[in-house]
RNA sequence: GCCCCCUUCGUCUAGUGGUCUAGGACGCCGCCCUCUCACGGCGGAAACAGGGGUUCGAGUCCCCUAGGGGGCGCCA
């Protein structure tokens, strides 16, 4: 390890929202960083003016918050630092290491389309790159690039990827500037990092030819070139590129299907990275074991049943008040979330929290949750499903009235006196126990599955659960 | 088309020349537990893409083929 602080960056586009790629992206930059006493920098790459929206930067903001992610010093725009971006442009010109090029845009259409037809890679070919300045066509503002160089070849030292090398005449030469005077982001990011002394660059393999290309612009600038890692992308369970279809969702959907935030970054971490056969780990053993070098090389799949399964594990694990509370706070997020909190009074959020060791056993997620705890906020009478009906046939009904009166003379309503009380009726007029639980079941919560039954009736309380099953009882 | 990258169970992965008759996790199947559904416990099926080398020995090193991915913008 270098005696150098490491600072890495995470450096979205704010074009869309964040979605799950850009968040592991952002969680590996924040690790390795912070698991190595560095810093993260946050820098929004807006420079192309049509397409960011300040929606999206606050999604992005939000989506990092929400991940537990947090970054060294404020949001930096990349836009703002325009100046500067054409100030190292100057530099270049005045050295002779870019040019003007007066090519129309129709004109580099033509060419790539040309090079294309004859079976050439679409390049610029460089018609700009020695002509006399005095041959610039009146009224044309030009765009400026980059003289890089046309022998040789380009290596870069991946942490990911390995050495990786490029022949240099198989990269042309790419605009620093625009037209309209405005950076491109190959120039903005090499000006960008150099500035914010970014020490390791991480981000996905995408940009693997761009750390070529920006490879070039260092040298030109006489720059150190920054550490860099390529991370391999993430697939959707096809294999193809993730698409809308099925998980370029951004993390706010995570969040609305009630996925929990550390789950996410345990499963995401676990995405290309591995510590031996370590599954589940704590915030600060990733912190600690986190490296680069055990970054696979290859892409993965995206797999909701892993996440789901680790969801469930962190839901479990979490303390029933810390549940409790967490459940509360997402409850806005949460498809039907907010009905479910309108229904919510005093006695009904003391069910719900003496609930929670029932309901968190049986919910993978907090939809989940919010799902099977519905039966508590449920006005009487009951709206019973479909299959809790079919529990309800006559005898059914003809049972729940008989054992009414049986919990009605229990002394005690807690969990063990009930169960005690009705497993005595079962034995008593040699019935299974299935065939009492699952009509009071049915007549308690309204469906055909719950918590344990006895556990049901006891937050429920004597007198809703007694007025429940007379509800039902024929 | 050109350039670059990748390839171990269905999926995420362990594995850095011999301890691999390839390990773990999810999912799947079966059994147990059981008032439902889950949880949990036990067990099972399931992979080194193919072909050549190198080596006493290859999942591990090299080459080729196939397949997959990324890039080739005055987008980022």
């Amino acid at each position: 390890m270098s005696l150098a602080p490491i600072v890495t960056r995470f450096a979205p586009s704010p074009t869309g929202f964040l979605h799950i790629g850009g968040a592991r992206t952002a969680l590996f930059n924040w690790l390795y960083a912070r698991g190595h006493g560095g810093k993260m920098l946050l820098r929004i790459e807006d420079t192309d003016r049509e397409r960011s929206t300040d929606d999206a930067v606050a999604a992005i903001i939000d989506g990092l918050k929400w991940l537990g992610l947090d970054w060294d010093g404020g949001v930096v725009s990349q836009y703002e630092r325009a100046d500067r971006h054409r100030e190292v442009v100057d530099t270049l010109l005045a050295e002779g290491k870019a040019y003007r090029c007066y090519a129309s845009p129709q004109e580099l259409a033509e060419m790539r389309e040309k090079a294309r037809a004859e079976g050439r890679p679409p390049r610029y070919d460089g018609r700009w790159r020695d002509r006399d300045p005095s041959e610039a066509p009146e009224g044309v503002r030009p765009a400026i690039r980059l003289k890089t160089p046309v022998d040789g070849e380009t290596v870069v030292e991946d942490h990911v990827q390995g050495r990786v090398v490029w022949q240099n005449k198989d990269l042309d030469d790419l605009i620093l500037l625009r037209s309209d005077g405005n950076p491109t982001y190959m120039l903005a990011v090499v000006v960008d990092d150099h500035d914010m002394g970014v020490t390791h660059i991480v981000r996905g393999d995408d940009h693997l030819t761009n750390a070529a290309r920006q490879t070039h612009i260092y040298q030109a600038m006489g720059w150190p070139v920054p550490e860099m890692a390529h991370i391999p992308l993430i697939h959707g369970p096809d294999g193809a590129k993730l698409s809308k279809r099925h998980g370029a969702l951004g993390v706010e959907a995570y969040r609305a299907m009630g996925y929990l935030p550390q789950a996410m970054r345990n499963y995401l971490v676990r995405l290309g990275w591995s510590h031996g056969d370590d599954e589940m780990m704590s915030m600060e053993q990733m912190l600690d074991w986190f490296d680069l070098d055990a970054i696979g090389k290859s892409a993965a799949r995206f797999d909701f049943a892993k996440l789901e399964n680790l969801n469930g594990l962190y839901m479990r694990q979490t303390p029933d008040d810390e549940l409790y509370s967490v459940f509360l706070a997402n409850l806005a997020y949460l498809p039907g979330g907010r009905e479910f909190e309108a229904r919510l009074d005093d006695i009904r959020s003391r069910r719900l929290a003496q609930a929670m060791p029932g309901l968190k056993e049986r919910a993978k997620n907090l939809v989940d949750l919010l799902e099977s705890a519905q039966f508590l906020v449920e006005d009487r009478p009951l709206q019973m499903q479909e299959k809790a009906l079919k529990i309800l046939d006559d005898s059914a009904r003809q049972t729940l009235a008989e054992v009414a009166g049986v919990l009605t003379d229990t002394p005690d309503w807690d969990a063990a006196s009930l169960e005690a009380s009705v497993k005595g009726f079962a034995e008593a007029t040699e019935r299974k126990l299935g065939s009492i639980a699952q009509p009071l079941r049915a007549a308690l919560t309204g469906r055909a599955t719950s918590p344990g039954i006895f556990d049901v009736l006891a937050v429920l309380g004597r007198e809703e659960s007694l007025a429940r099953i007379e509800d039902q009882a024929s």
